[in-house]
DNA sequence: GTGGTCTAGACCACC
DNA sequence: GTGGTCTAGACCACC
């Protein structure tokens, strides 16, 4: 996990994106321990009370569980991940139409963008991988 | 102009943001006065502070010029206009884009849930002014 | 504001329990003021985080609402105010019947012994102020 | 028996909490064996060192007397059995009165409502059951 | 070892 | 002054 210090969005909220990203993704799957709160806080090298908030804000969202003394869990109803997947997308995708068109994009200046910007980073990417 | 005061965005930049889209898209023109300071702080209730603090940064990235005693004007360089407009395209679509690979998307999908979700935006917005 | 600092309910619990029973029986009215986070801790005695813990907490709830800079309200929504108070109500008699049913009393047993100690507890209080 | 782990009560004093219910309405009487620390701990799924401190703590009460290789058994003393009863439902009941009281319910309010929660809680568990 | 609560105190954004 | 975030570190309950 990587955590931009440089941004104004506060750390706890970083981790629960990412944790919620993965959630999403299935790289973590129901029932998967995540890391104790000091483990993660050591490779992250925040506080243990800024991860702990992120856990607890997760678990409160329905996230996570914790046992007490056991360690924190991906919750295991299988729905909450569906849901979260199609709740980060659809709010990052409003949120991008909603400020493309407050640029004055419509629907084909968009898609043209998407794809000319798309087809842009794939290429630095095999750039990168010296492909 | 419309703050959000419970996110972790600044409201300087938020107010910058909202000047720069402005001139990117024309509503606001080379040489066109923009509010004064205090004048804006009232509007936007917001403490005087803040607001001098974005018109000083715009000042510094060159968008606006301050005349003692006359006010703060949108810089005369049109060109100025453009590069802002592409500058604030590319990277909103830049991180959309990255955003939409972090969550396992790749081109199809994207422009697929780009497509969806506006005609969804635009239906509502229709549906909101009774058409 | 009188805290229990023997007991294992934490201490950011019994500071939402108390504003729920103020805004519950109407000493804290929609719109009011709470006291500031450093003030609160300073007159409880306790440290400012825990005070925001609670105040967090209860923004999550819907009972207060935050306006940075400026200080901490009551949540305007009338009906929250019900709401809260039935809830407080219902759980207390609820566990209250629960654990005497486990101690074996039924309604009559129970009805009996809630007349009787509310009447010693009158009495007592009676005493107290010399009555 | 049942453990609550998301609550702020120590686990060995539910545990107690437990004993003292079942010795006060008669489940365990003067003298029965109760099960042995590692048996009980096994079925709660709780680690030993909690069952070994609830029932030191209830050997000091008085409640239970262990026996060097032979077990945990309930004190013989009668008394014990009234008074524990009395006492539990004493508070029980004198808690409640103060935290109604303080929520602005008096006497007959109260018995209302106790009342009516009472009347529901019997009619969802014949529902239940299925009468 | 693992999470839960709390303290003391810093620094920031905004009023 | 007011809330928001974060650190360092303590102590507790439970595994």
């Amino acid at each position: 996990m990587e955590l931009n210090f440089n941004t104004s969005i506060p750390i706890y909220l970083q981790i629960i994106r990412e944790f919620k990203r993965q959630i999403a993704i299935g790289i973590l799957k129901p029932g998967d321990k995540i890391p104790s709160q000091r483990e993660l806080a050591g490779d992250l090298k925040v506080n243990a009370n800024t991860v702990q908030r992120a856990y607890r804000e997760m678990e409160i969202l329905g996230l996570v569980e914790t046992l007490r003394g056991q360690g924190t869990f991906v919750c295991q109803t299988q729905a909450i991940v569906e849901e979260t997947r199609n709740e980060m997308l659809t709010s990052l995708v409003d949120d991008f139409v909603q400020a493309m068109k407050s640029l004055g994009c419509e629907e084909e200046a968009i898609m043209e963008l998407v794809k000319l910007r798309y087809d842009e980073i794939q290429k630095n990417h095999r750039g990168e991988r010296g492909e």
